[in-house]
DNA sequence: CGTATTGCTACGATAAATGTAGCAATGGAG
DNA sequence: CTCCATTGCTACATTTATCGTAGCAATACG
């Protein structure tokens, strides 16, 4: 087999593309299930964690400041977390991930 | 309110809807990176690993295996992990992520 | 006052990922 | 044949991330 695309540069991997933060910051633990369980209306700190199949605070907590910090979330006056217009964009553009797992299904 | 105790099963599929399987599969380390890799051609798993920031084979040998099972990635006869059909398809949902991401750029 | 929320944190225990090294199998060149 | 490079893949000790439980300060209501 021929050396392909292993040669250095490969696609994808420099440095500060955004979609490779993007994938990071998507790729850790309960990063999708929040905003997916956030995708309707805003939930209290805990209900998300009830949401979320009781997962531990500390892990979420970190989580949901790191999704504020990338303005996908925000904390409302009044409490709760819900998501920005840029968090429900993002939402949206894996909404048919739905679809998808219901053909899935193995 | 349920309390079911984890016990190191398959995570986030406690409640049986397909889409928590997937985010959860989906939410571990690399697999997204890994798809989106993978989405124009096949890669050797050295190639892969250089593509994938020089991670370490032991997860994505782990991670491979996973999305193997899962129907996502095969194998080739002459070498070179590559997307199924499906797994064509489950990139094909989340890749407007890279239109997204350039107009995030935080 | 007591009680019940809220968001959030401490901390030891446990699971996962990293980094380095190396294996067996395959194939091509000499 | 031997030598060597590459393939997919694994061992193992170290570091990092997450879990699970408990609890804090602030706020609100009676």
């Amino acid at each position: 087999m021929a050396k392909q695309a292993a040669s250095g540069k490969v696609r994808g991997s420099r440095t500060g593309r955004p979609v490779m933060a993007l994938l990071d910051l998507l790729g850790r633990r309960w990063s999708l299930r929040i905003l997916w369980e956030l995708r309707d209306a805003p939930l209290t700190s805990r209900a998300l964690r009830t949401a979320c199949d009781e997962a531990s605070p500390t892990v979420l907590q970190a989580r949901l400041t790191e999704l504020r910090e990338a303005g996908f979330v925000e904390l409302g006056e009044g409490g709760g977390y819900g998501l920005t217009a840029l968090g429900r964009e993002l939402c949206a553009t894996f909404m048919p991930l739905h679809r998808f797992a219901e053909r899935w299904k193995k």
